[in-house]
DNA sequence: CAATGTGTTGAT
DNA sequence: TCAACACATTGG
């Protein structure tokens, strides 16, 4: 049932192995000023600016009038966009991983070609990658670097476009570090001191730390999801086969008692597990950045309310920002809303007026969009099963 | 409303 | 697998 991990199991997706070494490193900043190297190999189109909308100052620009068709790419992996932009996808199982958009297509295929590195390893056909020059040092430590990373994360950062600048800093800490030592480092590694966090350590909550993340810089940027790492999806929120595609909205509880719904799906473009819906506000409402650590907790009772903090990561941070005050403190859980797994459904029962809602249905949609249940269980009277084991 | 990314489908 | 096309969502 779980097709999940079955279907998916993340980098090992890869097949042959994780063993992915990169042989090129866009290392620097610049995209294709350092690698620009050789141009596409393949298909050798050479169709420029034609339909684009935007301007493409790169050819020169070209009026265009054709507005139907947009001017497919040269580069494999690289699709045009309404906008005139350049969208990056790569194919996996059938599934397409969007890459994200850039304004400049070679900046698209040299996306594309991190992700063919990170999902199919060398034999990737690239457009450019192939590039390994004199620095085996600098393909070693991105060939590290992206073996140490999900595809999930890859992904994120090539969307948000950090990649070169995370890849920047593993660089760098390569250097001063270990050859290999620890290639994992993102989840609850972050300073391990952890529990420091509301500093809680509250027996009286009973609420138990399910796992925390550092945040990266796409799970605050604009890409408005947090990405959790599969393990600890798996394990602390696994996802009914039903509900992997469609999602599930959950609760969760801050350190000031706040409530927040996420949206929690597993993304089949990606393969990752995501919380979507609802991130962003909690990013911008508590101002996290990038490096700040976000944990996850549960209430140990039978309610299993589930709680989500975060922490800076530097310790006091002027946090001069705006106004999100120092939610942080104290963590206190006032009413929270309490969650319920239910024949593959998620019921919310809402204290106070002791309402119960399904996750998930969709129906009251005044004159605008369904904003806040558009995610919908289908299974209501379906295998009468209760999963309370979360 | 514009931009972005997903759903889908048809071609290779 | 890939890319073209359409359109649903989201953010501003």
């Amino acid at each position: 049932m779980d097709g999940i991990s079955s279907s998916t199991t993340d980098e090992s997706t890869t097949s042959t192995t994780e063993s992915i070494s990169l042989t090129a490193a866009p290392a620097d900043p610049s995209p294709f000023a350092a690698t620009k190297p050789s141009p596409p190999p393949a298909e050798s189109l050479c169709r420029m600016g034609s339909g684009a909308s935007v301007v493409l100052d790169g050819c020169g620009g070209g009026s265009e009038a054709e507005s139907r068709k947009l001017p497919s790419s040269k580069y494999k992996g690289v699709v045009p966009q309404p906008n005139g932009r350049w969208g990056a996808q790569i194919y996996e199982k059938h599934q397409r991983v969007w890459l994200g958009t850039f304004n400049e297509e070679d900046e698209a295929a040299r996306a594309y070609d991190v992700a063919a590195q990170r999902f199919r390893g060398r034999d990737a056909v690239t457009n450019f990658k192939p590039l390994s020059s004199d620095t085996d040092q600098n393909d070693e430590i991105e060939a590290s670097f992206l073996s140490s990373h999900s595809k999930a994360e890859i992904v994120d950062m090539l969307r948000k476009h950090t990649y070169n600048d995370e890849l920047e800093q593993s660089r760098r800490n390569y250097g001063s570090r270990n050859s290999r030592a620890k290639l994992n480092r993102s989840p609850s590694s972050a300073g391990h001191s952890g529990l420091g966090f509301g500093s809680g350590s509250d027996p009286l909550k009973a609420r138990e730390q399910l796992f925390e993340k550092a945040v990266t810089p796409s799970d605050v940027g604009k890409l408005n999801r947090l990405v959790i790492p599969k393990q600890h999806a798996e394990k602390h929120f696994p996802l009914q086969s039903s509900n992997t595609s469609k999602g599930v909205l959950l609760n969760f509880e801050d350190g000031g008692g706040k409530v927040w719904r996420f949206r929690y799906s597993y993304w089949n473009s990606s393969q990752s597990y995501v919380l979507t819906k609802g991130w962003s506000r909690f990013v911008k409402e508590k101002g996290l950045k990038a490096g700040d650590i976000v944990s996850f907790k549960r209430s140990t009772g039978p309610d299993k309310q589930l709680y989500i903090d975060w922490k800076a990561r530097d310790n006091s941070n002027s946090n001069g920002s705006n106004g999100n005050g120092p939610v942080t403190g104290p963590v206190q859980q006032l009413e929270p809303v309490q969650m319920v797994r239910l024949f593959g459904v998620n019921i919310f029962k809402i204290p106070g007026s002791g309402v119960v809602v399904e996750a998930g249905i969709g129906g009251g949609c005044n004159g605008k969009r369904i904003r806040d249940l558009e995610l919908l269980e289908l299974e209501c009277s379906k295998k009468p099963r209760i999963i309370g084991a979360l």
